[in-house]
DNA sequence: CAGTATTTTTTCGAGGCTCGAAAAAATAGA
DNA sequence: TCTATTTTTTCGAGCCTCGAAAAAATACTG
């Protein structure tokens, strides 16, 4: 462990901040970069010439239309788009979406497809999923040789080489390594994530002021899920991709489970547990394997209707999310938390108790200071999680390489 | 943020490796730290050779006695033992422990003494810290110049930037900076830290091999803490100490908890919570102050004894403490456990139904792969992880100054 | 419209660092 | 005493970043 820096080390991390500060900034100026990165405007001026040269990045018009000031206009420097391409692939109940974007983050072409996953074989499954990719890779418009790398995120548990689903929700297959599969059939480098945490991801990107260096975002759909980044770092776990925030215990010996087990968080807030409650059908009910959007949104009118099981299936809800939030917050100290899917738009409906129950904890002392963001729709903040995960891949391995080892520095996780 | 790396900060941070190897290694020799380094021999020589002018390292016979080997024999290099010294000063409830450590690591002289903690003056309390810490700069044998850091532990709540106790059990005072009042009493540089994460570090120093980039120490005494390492970094909160993991939710509503909630794990399993079950005061009663490690000694051998109030007294320490790690695992997956504290020497009284409980959880998958390691004292834990934390500032930021910025790289919380 | 002030970007030499190769040092075996 | 072997040091080469100065590109000024 512990492996010290070697000479020519120093232009691959300092080319890699390079590319990192133009990819956050947009369109900086050489004289913008020297001074978010505190190197000189020799060494940026070196470095962002090869980088041009080689085709990464581009000169574009002086950045800004308003150049007011008086002596020499700033160049904007952009990411170059055809420098390089990524695919995503998004994998979750019963659909299956793909995209391909270019190396500035713009989507190129797409594709999604209505699937059965629940009831699937393995080998359809991994089928559809290859096919769907192999048909946009061949997309007349489409250099294949562009595309450097594939991300695939999917509802479950992943492991945290992010090569394959452990353990998934939407399929009752188990230890499908996506990434392998899709590299030996593509010869394309490929990564698994999971959906939650691609959301992180994207979340930090979309809006870096409010979702910093720590946050949390929680999907609220069939199941619940979490994303959490802490010190500006994606959080996984130490053999999988972790955070399994719906399997936190909220009642010993209470509700069933999907998972087969009994009180989890989801266990009374998942969309399947909503339901449960809203039609009084008992804690140990087998949970329902699907609830359409457009029901969920029809228990949440109804519940906002008035006084009724429906109401106090939110209320329930909220509370176990509340208890679990506080659990975590005892943990890591309360942060912004961001409601995601459908349900989130029901989040009138379970901040009430959610905030109650929070009070009741260690973690919730200042509840009133705890701050909620809702997003009733997952998909596209998933599909940016990936884009972003493959791109920074790319600037890192590909645009900026000659690193050996990781231990000590090179910040894999930083979301 | 992300601060490129100078010219000038790569022979600061190979001066840092090299510290760190000899401080990791023992008496590695140059060639032994070229190799973990991965730096080359011309470097690590000219590098040594450096420290040793500097009167940081010094030379040290052939490592071994068994240099059966031909070629040259190799010249071990070992921490000088007087390039430095450093103060620990630790705080438990009714007692104040101090000791000065010398580079190397071994202890020069040491102070306790017994204080009534819960009942003193914020005044007195912080006289008494003061005051032992000024006997023991006043030693005639000690050059007090060479004092270069005093780390402070105190079971409670620290802040992130290790100024301030925030809370603390054993004192009805909050926000006490110690560090601050160190600093400013003898002008040393101070850290304030948390007791649980010291003894985290501690045990990542002395069993290496058990304790490596994942696991988590529990103090099972008159309260419930924890220090956890994850990926080889000390976890801490977002803007404290955090890691609170006794006042997780057990059950909603439960038991009254010496923070004044209810439900927290520690409610069922600190000393006060299993001597309440014990002496069936039932879950409203208000917790004792203290209990005797002699009573509880005396209550584990009751509860071995027979089945009775005091066995299940312990049975739903388990539970609770099972039940909370269960939630804790379904976070950040299962990791290696160490029990330290008077409780642990219960802990094949309180292991069965923590067992049990655990397997109901979803992070107890593998509930009997999880290890469990217990450890009766703490005390020595804490002050060797308070030296460890204390010798590597002096290490990186004394002996290897230089780097102005944090952030992106600098492992800061390294254990 | 030419000249001046101002800001950005590039150029160039200096200084430092690590590396590889070769030399020097230190020991065990023959 | 000589040779083989291993560790450590020495030395020149090659990069990299830096600061200073030059070059480039614009706005202001009279």
């Amino acid at each position: 462990m512990s492996v010290g820096i070697r000479h020519d080390d120093l232009r691959r991390r300092n080319r890699a901040m390079v590319i990192a500060a133009v990819r956050r900034a947009g369109q900086p100026s050489r004289t913008e970069i020297a001074a978010t990165t505190s190197l000189s405007h020799s060494t940026i001026s070196a470095i962002s010439s090869d980088l041009i040269v080689e085709g990464i990045l581009t000169e574009s018009k002086p950045s800004e239309a308003g150049s007011l000031k008086r002596g020499r206009p700033q160049v904007g420097l952009s990411l170059n788009p055809e420098a390089a391409a990524v695919m995503t692939v998004v994998l979750s109940l019963n659909f299956l979406s793909v995209a391909v974007i270019d190396y500035a983050g713009q989507v190129i072409s797409e594709e999604q497809r209505r699937l059965d996953t629940l009831t699937m074989s393995r080998e359809s499954l991994i089928g559809e999923c290859t096919a769907i990719v192999r048909r946009r890779l061949a997309d007349p418009d489409l250099d294949v040789r562009s595309i450097a790398r594939i991300a695939v995120a999917i509802q479950g548990i992943t492991d945290t080489r992010a090569r394959a689903m452990l353990w998934s929700p939407i399929t009752p297959h188990t230890d499908i390594a996506f990434a392998d599969i899709f590299e030996d059939e593509f010869g394309i480098p490929a990564i698994m994530e999971n959906d939650c945490n691609m959301m992180a991801v994207a979340l930090r990107w979309r809006d870096p002021d409010r979702y910093r260096d720590d946050f949390i975002a929680i999907l609220l759909s069939h199941g619940i899920g979490m994303g959490l980044v802490l010190k500006g770092e994606l959080f996984t776990g130490t053999h999988s991709s972790g955070g399994e925030f719906g399997h936190m215990i909220h009642r010993p010996n209470g509700a069933l489970c999907r998972c087969g087990r009994r009180g989890c968080v989801e266990a009374y807030a998942g969309n399947y547990a909503i339901w449960r409650n809203a039609r009084q059908m008992g804690e140990d009910a087998e949970p329902v394997a699907d609830v359409s959007d457009a029901d969920m949104r029809a228990l949440a009118a109804a519940a906002r209707e008035g006084d009724g099981p429906e109401r106090e299936a939110y209320r329930k809800a909220g509370e176990a999310l509340g208890y679990g939030l506080g659990s975590l917050f005892a943990l890591i100290d309360p942060a912004p938390v961001a409601m995601v899917g459908v349900s989130a738009a029901a989040f009138d409906l379970i901040e009430p108790a959610l905030r109650q129950a929070i009070a009741q904890t260690a973690g919730g002392q200042h509840s009133k200071s705890i701050s909620f963001d809702t997003e009733p729709n997952e998909l596209p903040l998933i599909r940016e999680g990936c884009a972003m995960r493959a791109l920074i891949f790319v600037d890192q391995e590909i645009f900026a390489p000659g690193v050996q080892a990781r231990s000590g520095f090179g910040g894999k996780n930083v979301a």
